[in-house]
DNA sequence: CCTTCAGGTTAACGACCGCTAACCTCCCTG
DNA sequence: CAGGGAGGTTAGCGGTCGTTAACCTGAAGG
């Protein structure tokens, strides 16, 4: 896997910073212009590059559900054949990776959805799904006692708990990127220990 | 207190409505026309009860976190001597009951706190400062070791924890009220037991 | 019985916003 | 060196939305 040193493209620019304004002011909060201001071209320029507005923000989910469900796969098949615990722990690592690095994302994943188009929106879901699927199965391997409504619920509570980053004050009130992450990892594993305990 | 058996009024008809509605689709989402039409009157006739439809917002957020830092402050004066440990299972259970009771509040309160005008979103932000320092202030009772700025994360986490309801899938799908409230009351002691131990 | 007022109504205005149209200007390529 | 496409620009249209204005009505009170 090659790392990218290229420049980002105006599209990728275009996506990153509509990801920003998305998330401080909401989808219909946002006009074209302030997009197209915060890349340095202005309003309908944007139109170069996308669709719409709509797009925009379609391109931006679906990105991130897929982003989400393919590293958790990747981490998936690297473990194969650890332990189910082991994997638990990489799932965790990854999302609180994701969480950390893109909290503009991580804040649209669950409060724009219903913008979408019925179709994109139904991709969207199926995608999630897909991720929470994942995570549901490695739980019950871990806690073989727990049911599946529970581990569900279990799994979606703990989402919550690591996409709280953004509430977490600005990085600088935090104590550092390590410390946070190995305490959102500890606090995770202890929610689901106390869910998996009947 | 003399529990209410009159009908609402018409005010605290819309605010619950618009609170639907805005956690639905958003603020900006959602036309006052609408919100007249979900009380049975239409569009301007709202302006007999509110400034505007920013003083809605307003009104539901200050409403919100007045409410919930009321509470919190009576169950600490309600629990007066007795342990540490027992106060943070009461916050937590009054936490769960408002989580799981007024979802759509749940939902506004920490999407769309800025919309408010400057002084409204200084005072909501005053009052969740307040409800958070009292709950740092109890769980550094229960866990001593744990040092300020981990304490302050580990409630931001939990709160993200235990706001996860909206996420749960409509009630129905959940394995009942009673034991819903009990996995997340569970899994919020786990998580914090797991910040707390060094 | 007349007045008043709370709580509605519809019409309409002004601002804003997403998007299109029309045009311009490089840069690459045959 | 022609020319064409990629990627901009500004002007402006059409629709939506929050808000105001002007008017109506039914019930309470002296």
């Amino acid at each position: 896997m090659a790392t990218r040193t290229d420049a980002p493209t105006r599209r990728e620019q275009i996506l990153k910073e509509a990801a920003r304004l998305f998330a401080e002011r909401g989808f219909h909060g946002v006009g074209v212009d302030e997009i197209g201001a915060a890349v340095g071209i202005s309003g309908p320029g944007l139109y170069r590059h996308f669709a719409g507005k709509d797009a925009m923000l379609a391109e931006l989910l679906v990105g991130i559900s897929g982003q989400l469900l393919t590293g958790a796969k990747r981490r998936l098949a690297e473990a194969d054949g650890g332990s189910a615990d082991a994997v638990l722990d990489s799932l965790i690592e990854g999302h609180i990776d994701f969480a950390l690095d893109d909290r503009p994302l991580i804040t649209l994943h669950d409060r724009e959805l219903d913008r979408l188009r019925d179709s994109d929106r139904k991709l969207v879901r199926q995608l999630q799904r897909q991720y929470v699927e994942l995570w549901v199965e490695i739980l019950r391997e871990v806690y073989p006692g727990l049911a599946e409504p529970a581990a569900r619920s279990a799994v979606h509570s703990v989402f919550g708990l690591l996409n709280s980053t953004p509430h977490l004050g600005r990085p600088g009130s935090l104590p550092g990127r390590g410390a946070t992450a190995e305490l959102l990892h500890r606090m995770a594993r202890g929610a689901f220990a106390a869910a998996g305990a009947e």
